[in-house]
DNA sequence: ACAATAGGGATTTTT
DNA sequence: TCCCTATTGT
């Protein structure tokens, strides 16, 4: 293969990057539609075919398993070339071989099993519970949110002081115990298997210098959502001698309320110096109107590295600025035309509907279903996800190793087979006393029990070892297929009520072709069981590839990332719901607020379409807005602004009012919906309902601080402003 | 063991 | 409003 191949479709600057010097640290700031991943596959392949690379010299990491799919997909296309074990993959996935590997020197029990969300929520619940932590004083959902964000950030328990704030106090002690339980069960979560890996390289200095001197070239897609430990973990890799290739785009980090920091692509240069920072700024995929719009309002951050897109591909439409009555009124606007487009011979998987909060897809959804248009609504509950597909992969689980205390508890009961609460509560506490695992303890306990509860467990205890026997000579594929049966999950799911359309069984049946599957792209590294679990865990999605669908797409900004669509609707564009009620008063979540809208916006490649609502129904209460402020940061010659002749408020919003929410004073005192108050202690508000009359009126504000409050009008003073 | 019911909470979710 | 969870009653 010679170079001509590799850059022949490349612009000046993506080849200049492609075919950087091979001892050359490099930042690459890809701009959304600017050909990133090209640049970082075409950057592989010179490597290997122009520098002499062989491809186990290389590391390449991604977010998402699509992702590094895609990579190898393309790749492999590229090279005309099966690559084999090359580590392309997601971080996740990489520090979970680099464990498996090296499951004793980093501490872990070799039959480790990995945590999902799930998983990890229940077991902190049953801490707590343990502990008699109040739940509602100390929510699950935010302790758990507390250990893993210290697991992004590198950080122990042991490494942090409470100090004063005693919710911090407490949800180190759960860190604390929850590790302890974690280890003691040969359990590892999401957070734990980065920080895991990171330990593992850092305490081992050999293991280090090797893979150090294995990996010549560091590739790192999406950079700035790498986290902390991700950081930590590419730096420690990296010797001086070998390089780091980073590509991202500072103005698409939307993940940094999961962890990820931006600041790390401006660590870049000093920690990895010296490092060459090339501009990817020509666009493949929008018109001049959306990137212009796209620009302006990025342009508000703060702290940017700097970059302007441009295309050469002429303005194309302007954007559409829908003002809708309500939420409703949004919608059949929207689907209305999509209707139109379709009509005018475009599919309707060329279209997209974006929202800031899966909320607001019931609205879309119901114009849809009136006219009859297929969709697809991404972001429910993914394939391994599934209750009915995590019941089957526990009882794997419990066949491979009894001693998986988490698949114990999910399995033990069901189907429900006569063991209640108050038995697996004895197991449980058996174990705890006797350090044991709880398929021990059952069996252990079993004979101590009333008959009946003695019964029901020894039958579960008898059909695992049953089960585990009976599995030793089948293959995946039959294993799973042969527990489904012996389970008595598959008859459980057939006589579900609640499941008409049968959907359940499907997926357990799905679950047999995933074994399958898997069996032909398997790791060959990992036992054949044990690979497909952890896979499950890593890659819940479970789809082969994304079919083509001839849906409209619905999903979030976020889930949006990375994706195009030629008919982009980028809805809800209010204040406080975007940017969301709980950033704007922050600036750096602001600022991501906005990136997020800069993320919304380039995913469209022809025409792009905003709208708000001045009225919107949410968590069963009307709810009246301003228009987003990232609005009034889209330049005007941009937009072409619709409006309903007839507006429910128009009272309230005058022609030119849109984009002028600041305050302008009334002299009526007239109570009316939408109207912004003033009030001595709560602040400024909007009044949202009222009933009665005159000082015996009661009125509902939503303060901006303060909440939503109802207030006798006659004692609550209100200025009207 | 399960259905009925009441209460609380409701951005975003690559792994 | 809707969804998930915990509690209560049969």
């Amino acid at each position: 293969m010679n170079l001509s191949e590799i850059t022949q479709d490349l612009n000046p600057h993506q080849s200049q990057a492609v075919i950087l010097d091979d001892r050359q640290n490099a930042l690459i700031l890809a701009g959304a539609g600017s050909g990133k991943t090209k640049v970082l596959i075409n950057r592989i392949a010179y490597l290997l075919t122009q520098k002499n690379i062989h491809t186990d010299d290389i590391l390449a990491l991604t977010f998402t398993n699509k992702a590094s799919k895609e990579m190898r997909e393309r790749l492999e296309v590229l090279l005309r070339r099966p690559i084999g074990s090359m580590w392309i993959g997601t971080f996740h996935g990489l520090a979970h071989r680099l464990l498996r590997a090296h499951a004793a020197k980093a501490g872990l029990d070799d039959k480790f099993q990995i945590l999902d969300q799930q998983d990890q929520f229940r077991i902190i619940k049953r801490l707590m519970k343990e502990c008699q932590i109040d739940e509602s004083k100390f929510p699950i959902r935010k302790v758990q949110w507390f250990i893993n964000q210290q697991k992004d950030n590198g950080v122990r328990h042991t490494d942090i002081e409470a100090g004063n704030n005693y919710f911090v106090k407490k949800s180190l002690e759960v860190y604390a115990l929850y590790e302890k339980h974690c280890n003691n069960n040969g359990l590892i979560d999401f957070a734990e298997l980065l920080i895991r890996s990171y330990e593992l390289l850092k305490n081992n200095s050999e293991l280090l210098q090797h893979y150090q001197l294995r990996f010549k070239h560091i590739l790192v897609d999406e950079f700035q959502d790498t986290n902390e430990v991700q950081y930590k973990w590419i730096k420690l890799l990296f010797n001086g001698k070998n390089t780091v290739f980073c590509v991202g785009d500072d103005d698409q980090s939307i993940y940094g309320w999961r962890g990820a920091k931006i600041e790390n692509i401006n660590k870049l240069s000093s920690d990895f110096a010296p490092l060459e920072t090339i501009r990817l700024e020509q666009n493949y995929r929008s018109t001049g109107n959306i990137l212009k719009a796209s620009n302006a309002l990025i342009g508000n951050n703060s702290q940017r590295m700097g970059k302007s897109l441009w295309t050469d591909s002429g303005d194309g439409d302007l954007i559409d600025l829908y003002e809708a009555r309500t939420e409703i009124d949004e919608a059949n606007y929207v689907v209305g035309t999509i209707q139109k487009h379709i009509n005018n011979g475009v599919s309707a998987n060329q279209c997209a509907i974006l929202y800031r909060s899966n909320a607001q897809s019931r609205a879309f959804e119901g114009q849809l279903i009136k006219y009859n248009i297929a969709y697809i609504i991404y972001g429910g509950l993914r394939f391994f996800e599934r209750a009915e597909v995590k019941d089957a992969l526990c009882y794997l689980r419990m066949m491979e190793n009894s001693a998986d205390s988490v698949a114990f508890e999910r399995v033990v009961n069901f189907p429900t087979r006569g063991i209640g609460n108050a038995t697996v509560e004895k197991i449980r506490e058996f174990a705890n006393q006797q350090q044991t695992n709880l398929f021990q303890a059952a069996i252990s306990i079993a004979p101590t029990l009333p008959t009946r509860a003695a019964n029901a467990l020894n039958t579960f205890i008898k059909l695992i070892e049953q089960m585990q026997d009976e599995a030793k000579n089948l293959n995946l594929p039959e294993k799973v297929s042969y527990l489904l049966k012996q389970s008595g999950l598959i008859e459980h799911y057939e006589n579900d009520k609640a499941d008409k359309v049968g959907s359940k069984v499907a997926n357990l049946e799905e679950l047999i072709a995933a074994a399958e599957q898997y069996q032909h792209e398997e790791d060959s590294e990992m036992d054949e069981t044990t690979g497909f679990i952890s896979s499950a865990s890593l890659d819940s999605n479970g789809e082969t590839s994304a079919l083509p669908t001839q849906n409209v797409q619905l999903m979030t900004i976020h889930s949006a990332k990375g994706l195009e669509f030629p008919y982009v609707f980028l809805t809800g564009m209010e204040e406080d719901l975007f940017p969301s009620r709980q950033s704007k008063d922050e600036p750096h979540l602001l600022d991501e607020e906005r990136r997020l809208c800069y993320v919304g916006m380039t995913r469209a490649m022809k025409k792009l379409t905003l709208s708000f609502a001045i009225k919107r129904f949410l968590h069963g209460q009307s709810f009246y807005s301003y228009p987003s402020r990232f609005l009034k940061e889209t330049p005007s010659e941009c937009l072409n602004e619709i409006k309903q002749k007839y507006g429910a408020t128009q009272q309230n919003y005058q022609k030119d009012d849109i984009f002028n929410q600041d305050i302008h004073p009334q002299n009526d005192g007239d109570l009316s919906i939408g109207r912004t108050v003033k009030h001595a202690k709560f602040g400024f508000g909007t009044v949202i309902n009222f009933e009665g009359k005159g000082d015996s009126a009661r009125v509902q504000v939503r303060f901006k601080t303060a909440g939503t409050k109802w207030l006798i009008s006659a004692y609550a003073n209100l200025q009207f402003v």
